[in-house]
This record gives structure tokens, sequence and C-alpha cells, in this order.
DNA sequence: GAGAGTATAGTGTATATACACGCTCTATGA
DNA sequence: TCATAGAGCGTGTATATACACTATACTCTC
């Protein structure tokens, strides 16, 4: 196990970037506490906003996101009526759209996740975070 | 609503980083499969060994995460007797350390892991792989 | 020695994630 | 018409994550 002198949590990539997203993620869920909904809740209520029609896995796939974690996350959601799930015309298709109750959930969440970006973008200075978000960019789009 | 027209999905820096973790992971879990573990379960034994006596609390606030996070992250690893958990002389303080079938386990991973990250960096090309480190430690070390 | 305060860990609950597997709808060809 | 293949979705199961709360152990002060 000398081996293991090569620092493992040190060099770690898929480490370094799973520590990385638990901080944010803790951050940006803190900021967003007054609106009543997670980080990642915001992400896919955004994404059905502006996409309105897309089916579940189209969705997934532009997320980044399990097919199946995607509709295990629609739970939460329509148990609170911010979203509702309606049948997309071909075969099994379903889609999902924000209700009223959604849209005012997230005129309520856009500010303070605004200030959650601002603030992460102090801490790290417009350079470094021009950068990260370039990176994460490319990452996020490895096969 | 008019207002996600500013692109969440595309601006924020947390669903890009969890997006980005995601992906890295499902790649690392895969590699890590002939070993039986996942890559989070990897980066915890990897810690234990290298911190022999180090505390819960300890570990999981060098690891980023927090502290109940961890606690029920033991529970697969010792449910195999991969590790086993034992008190650290203070207070209620516990430590882990690897048993021999934790440590066979590492010694099989630790060359997955390795293809794993080289894999990574070729993709990402040396300079990119060098740049999202820098940058991933600097945002890990947020307070 | 009793009580207050601090440090450490465990538990209840809820969300997040994904693989393996099974189900249903549609189109297509024999 | 029927069988089959493919597309899309849901379910079973297991791990990962963290907040709120609880429980325990030690220390210090009176």
């Amino acid at each position: 196990m000398q081996q293991l002198s090569s620092d493992v949590a040190g060099a770690c990539a898929c480490h370094k970037m799973r520590q990385a997203a638990r901080k944010i993620t803790r951050k940006y869920n803190d900021a967003l506490k007054p609106a009543g909904i997670t980080v990642t809740q915001f992400t896919i209520l955004a994404a059905f906003a502006l996409s309105e029609g897309a089916t579940l896995t189209e969705l997934s796939a532009r997320l980044g996101m399990d097919r199946t974690t995607l509709s295990r996350n629609l739970g939460p959601l329509e148990r609170r009526a911010l979203i509702e799930t309606y049948e997309n015309g071909y075969g099994r298709a379903r889609s999902a759209r924000l209700t009223d109750k959604g849209v005012t959930v997230m005129e309520t969440a856009l500010p303070l996740w605004r200030q959650a970006q601002k603030s992460l973008r102090q801490r790290l200075g417009d350079e470094i975070w021009a950068q990260v978000q370039t990176e994460l960019t490319l990452v996020g789009h490895l096969a």
C-alpha cells in the first residue's frame, strides 16, 4: 500500500470534482432556501421552463443526468404541485410543465440564484470564474 | 419568467459543476467496477489508509464532506468488512482502519483508478487537465 | 460533586444518483 | 394479422448527501 503515497486524495480528479460540487451545492442550496427548493430542483424547473415539450429522455441528456434520476427528481416537484407531467403524443413519451405555483417559486428563486452566482464569482475572481466555467463546460461535453 | 432567457442551464456554475461531477463519477465508478467499490468508497478507503488514527470529524473535514455523510458511507464498507471502526481514546471519538480484505480491495482498485485518471487526462489534454486540477483545488478550498 | 458548556458521534428524514430490469406503445415486415 | 424490434418510461435496489435533532463523554467551575 506504499503506492498510496502517491496521494490519492490530492490527485484524484473525480474526488476533487465531487468535493467542489458538494461545497458549491451547499452554498446554492442555502441561498435558495427561502424559495423552498434545492439547486437541483431549480435546474430542473428552469430546464422545463425553457424547453416546453421536451421529453424526459431528451431533457435528461441535456442535463447530463441519468433518465431515471430525472424521473425520480420529478417526484418532489410533482408532489408539491410545482410541475405537472403530461403525455407527449408519441408512444410513452412524457413531458412536464411548470404550474402557476411553480412559476411563482421560480420568480422567488431567480434573484436568490443570481446572488449565489455573484457571491461565488466574487470569491473566485472574474478570471478564475471564467476559466472554471469554460473548463466545466468542456468536461461536461465529454462523451 | 422572461428572465429565464438568461439561460440558467448554461450559466449556473453549480449545475455545471454537478453535471461534470456526475459524468466523471460514472466513468470512475465504471472503471472501479472490477474492484467492487465506488469512487466514493475508494476515496474513503484511501483517506483512512493515509490517515491512520484520524477521527471521523477530522476526516470528513479533510474530504469536504458532511460528518454524517462520512458516517453513513462507512456503512457499506463496514458491512463488507473492508474497514473496522474503533474508539479513539478521547470522548466519543471514533476512527477506522482498513482490514486485510480492505487492503486487498485497494490493491485491486489502485491500477484501475490510475487507468481512469490516465484516460480522463488523455481526453482533456495535459494543459486543460492541469488547469482543471488547479481550479478544483481552489474551489475546494473555499470556506 | 452537581451543573454548564463543549466536543464528538449517532439517528430521523428527505433528496440525489444510477444500474438492472421490466413494461408499454409504435412501426415494420413476414 | 401477428411477431418482433426499438423507443420511451417506470420500478427495485443500493449508495451518496446533508440538515435537524438527539445522545454521550469529557472539562471546568462553583
